[in-house]
DNA sequence: TTAGTTACTGAACACTCTGTTCGATTTAAT
DNA sequence: ATTAAATCGAACAGAGTGTTCAGTAACTAA
């Protein structure tokens, strides 16, 4: 078994999956921050040198200098470890989503956030690594834009698109687009790209939902369903 | 290096990659074919008993009885075994796809593949491995739907987002629900699908391409691009 | 400051899987 | 029947993983 960073198995108990807290106070050990920080931060920056996929533990244990163990006391493995690099994002975009906002509008943060990070998103767009962070963010964006969708969906029994269908639809069509955007060297800016997905993805949302707008819906889909 | 299938070098000069063909005859070898497919099936079973990811290039010749060495003359790994197998869907639907029909009914096509072979499909999806069809798939339908959309943007230089990107949404999408139908156990038919998708997809990608349907486009995208 | 607790070290280990090599053997093509 | 090619299979080197444990360092709370 994984040796725990706790030995009495009092504090595991009320301490789920949480490791190095002070219990009473809920502040975190020093040594276990600094431990995870400089983990995360020679992943990164490994990443862009030579590729998720051709670095190794070994490859990050030496430049974070930290002791195998230490490594396994934290995460379970690679995968891990860049997993909860994005939990930091998923929490800051949780804080900021939720509150008013037009729901296209988190496309931009995201196409922004992206952006910003482009060499290290650049290193992993195309490979597994890519496709592991994608069915990550498909999971927590899915949560998210069920909640804004719900009320927008009037009828709801007279749709012609069940509401996962639609929220996994939305997602999988802005992760496409970020997908191209990156491959492609961000030959537009953030705004563009998020214009481009209201436009490719709102009309069809719609029609799915039954949400009549401006538009006109009549004799779309001759043959459909 | 890799112990070719041939010990005449004059006959890999003419024989790109096709290793066991007869060049007068462009017969393959008995063995060869025999090779190919037993191995071919049998990873297709172990992915459906235990994972592909699971599944080792032992299992696999094991459960074959071919030699190891005689794998890896066929097959530069695991994954390239794996991708063979849909090279021959992909030559059939290309034969089916390039003459008439709508391009949009091409979908049904691919979902009744995929429903007729379930529990193959099913044992991967949300896998590393799925993304790895995934990506595969891609770009050979990107490729086919590239060609069928031509035709249909007329103005070309008014349409206001780029072929090359309406071509990577069309494809990402179909996937998309794809990719939600089998994770959902199919709970509709492939023609209900089928007719999801072209109401998901098609009234944002005439619009993407600045062609004017029967349905009025003012309005649309405020604030977009 | 100190006592007690927890985290980190690092080498050693067992393990799994990979991909290659090569001489002997079998099989297909003609 | 002859020849050329494919297959066999055991052996091998190598890379990487995840675990263990006794010793050391660092933090927290008092």
């Amino acid at each position: 078994m994984r040796p725990g960073l706790f030995t009495s198995e009092q504090l595991q108990m009320f301490c789920v999956g949480k490791k190095g807290w002070n219990m009473k106070k809920m502040k975190p050990d020093r040594r276990v921050v600094r431990t995870r920080r400089i983990l995360s931060e020679a992943l990164t920056a490994l990443i862009v040198e030579k590729g998720y996929e051709k670095t190794t533990v070994q490859d990050i244990i030496d430049r974070a200098n930290v002791g195998r163990s230490t490594f396994y006391a934290h995460f379970l493995d690679k995968d891990a470890l860049l997993r909860s690099g994005f939990d930091h994002l998923r929490d800051e975009l949780s804080k900021k989503g939720i509150g008013g906002k037009e729901s296209w509008d988190v496309a931009l943060d995201l196409f922004q956030h992206a952006g910003s990070h482009y060499p290290l998103y650049k290193a992993m767009v195309g490979k597994q690594s890519w496709n592991m962070i994608q069915q990550y963010a498909h999971k927590f964006l899915f949560a998210l834009i069920k909640e804004h969708l719900k009320p927008k969906a009037p009828a709801m029994k007279k749709a012609p698109v069940s509401l996962d269908i639609v929220a996994h639809y939305i997602v999988s069509s802005f992760l496409a687009l970020l997908t191209w955007w990156l491959d492609h060297n961000m030959p537009y800016t953030a705004e563009q790209m998020t214009g481009m997905f209201k436009r490719l993805t709102k009309p069809g949302v719609d029609a799915g939902l039954g949400v009549e707008t401006e538009t006109f819906l009549k004799g779309h889909c001759g043959k459909g369903i």
